[in-house]
DNA sequence: ATAGGGTTAG
């Protein structure tokens, strides 16, 4: 009955039927424990967690004769529990008592060996499981599948090459590997593995899946292959809210933000409802448009609708109406939710004051920030630096970046070079210039601004020998351009075109 | 009876 509510993710109905089950004095075992600790951590009750693998323990140890089901709930309780000495240490035990490990025992342990980061390790116990003659087992492998995913770290390779040997020796894979292998291969955006293993997929007559299938729009977007996603997509017997958005942040962050929205009421027609991450991507999509009116609409229907908002939606409206040059209105949207410890939260409130010049307000939210007991990191600094930048307080600017509890990165420096630029302090620009070059030599910003901080100071053989320089590197501008809604529409300016139809109604003085 | 999965802001 527990195992019941634990299948059907009833968390709270589990742990009571476990309580009433030892008010009645019945004898729980090992596993009715591990039962629990599943329940407890799936509920984020961490100190409840605690308590019950301690109970799980003492009624472990009283067991006499314990077969190796008992022996894996308790090992994989304490890898649940990211116990992972005390996983060893029983497994160790569980060899000297004569027990013969199963895959489980194996995979259990490889998801320790990711969960420590010890790779070498993995290694070690992966030679093991030959030796035990299981290495073809599905269940050992997508373990190990698992662990090469976790540890990351240019893995990859050895990830695909594990998984190419499999299957080229016959060896198992299911749908959960196989979902594994489909994220690893979004992250590195590696297209042709992409297409291998949806033909595996194919092979495998996994193709009518819904989570496999999502996992493949996600990786042909995160590839850059909307035309794949799409094609995909369409053929989708079955799609969820998980699917609909990831196609809808696929269009969204390949530059088609219209489709993103026209995708969105298509999911409406079709009486799909969204959940908190579809909002933060559409919102997304209204700022990338500068589309004021979309993104208030959106923010109008979620509020009719009574959705709850979390940090991570006030964000993105904050976002939204800082791009769109609504500081106010970001404002009255963040103090809603700044009762949140939430960093990015703080920092995307930062930022907006940042991009429209209001040094003082950012530096006093900053303030405010510390003293709440947050922890600021480099986005913070990147903000308040170009907010002090926009309003010329250069010399507070260089303090901040001093003071900074880590060394600053490209992102900070930008953001001094670019106030060095706007206030004309050409030694400070130089300087920055050049301690940036020395971290990303194939940037053309920097070599525009500092360009442009030559010309200003009229220093012309030094702006010959940049823009040489940038011509021997094979390096290119590339367009600024700002967005402007008009009525229902959004029109985009590129820097120097003034080709646009709305630059005669601009001169004409019509509309403003 | 014991393991494992897909989407989001800066």
């Amino acid at each position: 009955m527990i195992g019941g509510y634990l299948r059907n993710e009833r968390y709270p109905e589990a742990l009571e039927m476990y309580e009433a089950m030892r008010s009645h004095s019945l004898r729980t075992d090992s596993c009715t424990c591990t039962f629990e600790l599943k329940a407890c951590t799936s509920l984020s009750d961490f100190e409840t967690g605690m308590e019950i693998i301690d109970e799980a323990r003492r009624l472990f140890d009283e067991m006499p004769p314990k077969d190796v089901v008992c022996w894996n709930s308790m090992i994989g309780g304490y890898v649940g529990a990211c116990d992972f000495d005390k996983a060893f240490d029983l497994f160790f035990k569980m060899w000297g008592c004569g027990i013969r490990p199963s895959p489980i025992t194996m995979a259990s342990l490889i998801q320790a060996c990711g969960g420590i980061g010890n790779l070498e390790l993995g290694k070690c116990i992966h030679g093991c499981v030959n030796g035990l003659g299981m290495g073809c087992d599905i269940l050992f492998n997508t373990s190990l599948v698992d662990m090469y995913g976790y540890v990351q770290n240019g893995l990859y390779f050895e990830l695909f090459d594990l998984f190419f040997r499999l299957v080229s020796s016959g060896g198992g894979f299911d749908s959960v590997t196989m979902v594994s292998l489909l994220q690893g291969c979004a992250q590195i955006a590696c297209l042709f593995t992409g297409k291998v293993l949806h033909g595996c997929v194919l092979r495998r007559g996994l193709e009518s899946n819904l989570i496999v299938l999502t996992a493949i729009v996600d990786l042909y977007v995160k590839c850059g292959s909307l035309k794949l996603a799409t094609s995909v997509f369409s053929r989708m017997q079955e799609r969820n809210v998980i699917s609909w958005t990831a196609m809808l942040v696929g269009l969204a962050q390949n530059g088609h933000a219209e489709d993103a929205l026209r995708l969105f009421r298509q999911m409406q027609e079709e009486g799909v409802a969204l959940n908190s991450v579809t909002l933060v991507s559409l919102i997304h999509a209204c700022a990338q448009l500068g589309s004021l009116k979309k993104g208030k609409s959106v923010q109008a229907h979620l509020i009719r609708c009574g959705f709850v908002f979390n940090a991570v939606n006030i964000t993105s409206l904050v976002d939204m109406y800082a791009k769109c040059g609504k500081v106010e209105s970001a404002k009255r949207v963040f103090d809603n939710g700044s009762t949140s410890k939430d960093i990015v939260l703080w920092n995307s409130m930062i930022t907006g004051y940042g991009i429209h010049g209001y040094g003082r307000q950012a530096v006093g939210l900053y303030d405010r920030m510390i003293k709440e007991g947050l922890k600021p990191n480099q986005t913070t600094f990147i903000s308040l630096l170009s907010a002090c930048s926009h309003s010329g307080r250069l010399e507070e600017a260089k303090a901040l970046i001093k003071q900074m509890p880590f060394e600053p990165g490209n992102a900070v420096l930008e953001a001094l070079l670019s106030g060095c630029r706007t206030h004309k302090n050409i030694n400070m620009g130089i300087c920055t210039a050049d301690r940036l070059l020395s971290l990303d030599v194939m940037n053309p910003g920097i070599y525009i601004v500092l360009s442009n901080i030559y010309a200003e100071g009229r220093r012309w053989n030094e702006v010959d020998y940049v823009r040489g320089l940038m011509r021997k590197r094979g390096l290119r501008k590339t367009p600024g351009y700002s967005l402007i809604e008009v009525g229902n529409q959004v029109h985009a300016f590129f820097a120097g075109d003034n080709s646009h139809p709305f630059w005669s109604l601009l001169s004409c003085g019509d509309y403003w």
